[in-house]
DNA sequence: TTGACAAGGTGTACGGACGACACTATGTTA
DNA sequence: TAACATAGTGTCGTCCGTACACCTTGTCAA
């Protein structure tokens, strides 16, 4: 906590510099963005990313991983610089430069997230039907999605989505989430082992009046690389 | 002109925002960066981006478009958000975010940039030879190198390197400058034109003891699309 | 005028990748 | 033990990308 009286003076004005973050996951076979009610104003009651004011002494990432974690309990995950939008007045109480992060959370992490101090409440939003977002948040996740969409098909960053062990019915799942259709199994998982990134546990996964299915691991699993 | 003696205060520190732009262009079958030499403190003397300090009622987008145009003379080119660089220590003067962005030059446009007032030089340097640079400008031209080139693969982003005619060499040219590979004629030939991108001036360029090539122009010089 | 030069312009054939497509295998449960 | 539900497997055709060589046409100099 800060002394309230300090002031800190520029000769020439300066902007407030924040990070957001667009945390997707899985579940339920949807797509999901995490969100935050904002317990107070601007937009107080509207949900919103999670994000908060950059650290003067803190590096961007940092401060992504840092609110991300304060605000609802995720750490350890998958996080990239996604863009800036610095609008004039997109927020109305000064100047913000909003540097903003996307986050993959796999499928079974954090199944109820915790609200923080500032958030009213946090949960879980289909990206099909989200609410009204506070600021230009809807943007934000939008070029998030597009981001994300455009990844799957020349890098392996779907797997940040799985748990450690999976199976390839799982992982085809993700797929067909995120690019909204339906994929053949045969194609698919020639595709997926062609690839050479999983490995066989060994062990089956029982679930369900039917055949167990293989289980599989990432060989690398927090790497994610540039395909074809 | 702002009133020197003027002071703006926060009750939190703010960093300062600026924008840089990697400009790349064409030349001598090169790709080359516009740098200018610096006449200030701090890194007086080095070679740096183009940039500088965002206005605090400018979009960051425009402060990118006016620190080129004010540094460089260059207006009017293609400019897109690269990444935002904010290590805590990456200027010495105070904590400073450089939302940096690249643009692309048409050959034959401003072969000689003019120097603005706080710039001792303006030039242009080979990608190849780039000199020591101030800051972390070094880094914000290999992620802008990057950027580029796999751009090229999905995108028809090398047509903004392109003057507003030109034949299908030279074309073929910057793509060969860009990947850093021969291409094959009529392969290369079979795709742009499968494209459906570029249309016959239906005049004829002379130039050598040869025969001249055909002239041919974007159908839509602006746009950068998603391609595949 | 004509022949050498230099870049412009053109088509085919092969191989690999991707997509369409249907049935058997195996564990569970009633 | 039979029905059920998901797991797991191979082939074939098409399309795209790549490799590859020669003729065309204007210039220039002898």
């Amino acid at each position: 906590m800060r002394a309230p009286k300090e002031t800190f003076s520029y000769p020439y004005p300066h902007p407030a510099v924040t990070t957001d973050v667009v945390v997707f996951t899985i579940r339920d076979e949807r797509l999901s963005i995490l969100l935050v009610k904002r317990a107070n104003p601007p937009h107080q009651g509207e949900w919103a990313l999670p994000g908060g004011f950059l650290a003067i002494d803190e590096d961007l990432d940092a401060c992504a991983a840092r609110e991300l974690r304060e605000e609802t309990g995720i750490s350890g995950v998958y996080l990239e610089q996604l863009y800036t939008f610095g609008a004039t007045h997109r927020d109305p109480r000064e100047r913000v430069i909003s540097v903003t992060y996307y986050a993959l959370v796999p499928q079974d992490a954090l199944a109820t997230p915790r609200a923080a101090s500032d958030a009213a409440d946090v949960g879980w939003h289909p990206f099909e039907k989200l609410p009204e977002l506070a600021f230009d948040h809807a943007d934000i996740i939008a070029m998030a999605h597009q981001r994300l969409v455009a990844k799957l098909d020349y890098s392996t960053i779907a797997f940040q989505f799985m748990p450690e062990v999976f199976t390839l019915s799982e992982l085809q799942c993700v797929y067909e989430v995120l690019l909204n259709q339906p994929l053949d199994k045969r194609n698919f998982r020639k595709r997926i082992l062609s690839l050479d990134l999983i490995e066989e546990t060994g062990k089956l996964r029982r679930s369900g009046k039917h055949r167990p299915a293989r289980e599989y691991r990432a060989k690398h699993p927090k790497r994610v690389e540039i395909i074809k």
